[in-house]
DNA sequence: CTGAATGGATAGCGGTACTGTCTGCTATCC
DNA sequence: GGATAGCAGACAGTACCGCTATCCATTCAG
């Protein structure tokens, strides 16, 4: 198909499609003439990929661009890979980290066997939970660490569904973007789930009111 | 302290403190003289609040300003605020919704006794599951909703220690605040700790490679 | 043959979150 | 009291991001 289609069957603009070319979120079709080209399904498939980053993930173009190059890679590890597919979907955030935050995430680890991550500041995602706990210093909230440990135990019966998950996917493809969407989209679908179960939660333990 | 002191304080710049009185996101300080002002320990607070929001919850000022409106909205139950601050963190994403995740959504909700959600387009919350749901369709995942319920059981785990964690503050103000912080900074740290769960559980699943 | 579409290049636009500059004042220190 | 620094308020300017518009030579579809 030429790039009218692909615009029409993804319900993106010709000019967006042609930015995304420019920017290397897409590959470039094959040229049958010097201002002819041909793009197929996977042309179409990325392109909802890139979508799906962008409008429910919130990823910026060059945030988008890291992602497809941890899937595009040919020579790595699932493990590698899904490192960073994460590395790329945290941005640091630019706060500068209270030791004691530091210090709490070190120990957070430290409990949890994890003992690689001697240094804080070497991983985008204990970096961005040290910049979270230290927000939550700022602002008075000195022991929001306490919540760590509940906080994990949740997200491992979420992770053991997310693997299930993963794991029903066939194709080694399919498997990779399964975690793409599966962490991205997922994180987005939590917040939501989050919402939902402080409702209920509350209403069980206060009764139907929680009104204050 | 006036504006300089303020700024030291805060490690915000003196032209965006202007700036965030500006926008409304922070009360004007107590006029001494017509080119003078005085700000207090609550100016400061309120300005480590906006960092905190802005930086570890990404959110925009308009959302921030939102957010402190239904924080300050003195005569509104502190269900009415949760769910006004809930609102204003769910941006839509402009993502058009499928039917068929708009089904799964109210199928959802039925199952789990939410009966007020029957115009899912209503709150941005369940927007934003549908939108999240769309998206996974459209890069080709049917069966993204079998999360789900997964998905609402672990977060009625992190939801228990949440409220806990909010009840045991004291004062009404406190208790307000916990809930922004809580929610906000939560979820910015229930996604690195996610990270960590995949790895865990990952390694306990299939063994200490996860290398696919 | 003609009119719409295309690839490629470059320039422009609209929104967001600041940042800088100016003016007329005020606080403070010597 | 004079020098210096800081301040409130107004407004213009900047930097970046994610597109969008325009142009050209070419090519495809009817």
């Amino acid at each position: 198909m030429r790039v009218g289609e692909l615009a029409k069957r993804s319900g993106v603009p010709v000019p967006t499609i042609k930015y995304y070319l420019r920017e290397g979120l897409l590959p470039a079709g094959v040229l049958t003439s010097p201002n002819q080209a041909h793009y197929d399904e996977e042309h179409l498939r990325r392109l909802r990929l890139v979508r799906a980053l962008v409008d429910v993930g919130g990823l910026s173009i060059a945030a988008v661009r890291e992602v497809l190059a941890a899937v595009d890679t040919r020579d790595d590890s699932l493990h590698n890979k899904l490192g960073a597919v994460q590395e790329a979907i945290s941005q640091p955030g630019s706060v500068e980290l209270d030791p004691l935050a530091v210090r709490d995430v070190q120990l957070f680890f430290a409990r949890h066997g994890e003992t690689e991550c001697a240094d804080v500041a070497e991983s985008n995602v204990t970096r961005m939970l040290a910049a979270a706990l230290s927000a939550a210093r700022s602002v008075g909230h000195d022991h929001f660490e306490e919540l760590l440990d509940p906080y994990l135990e949740g997200m491992r019966l979420i992770a053991r569904a997310d693997l299930e998950y993963i794991a029903r996917r066939g194709s080694s493809d399919a498997v990779i973007e399964a975690m793409v969407v599966g962490t991205l989209i997922g994180d987005a679908v939590i917040k939501a789930v989050r919402r939902l179960a402080h409702v209920q939660v509350s209403r069980e333990v206060i009764g139907d009111g929680f009104d204050g």
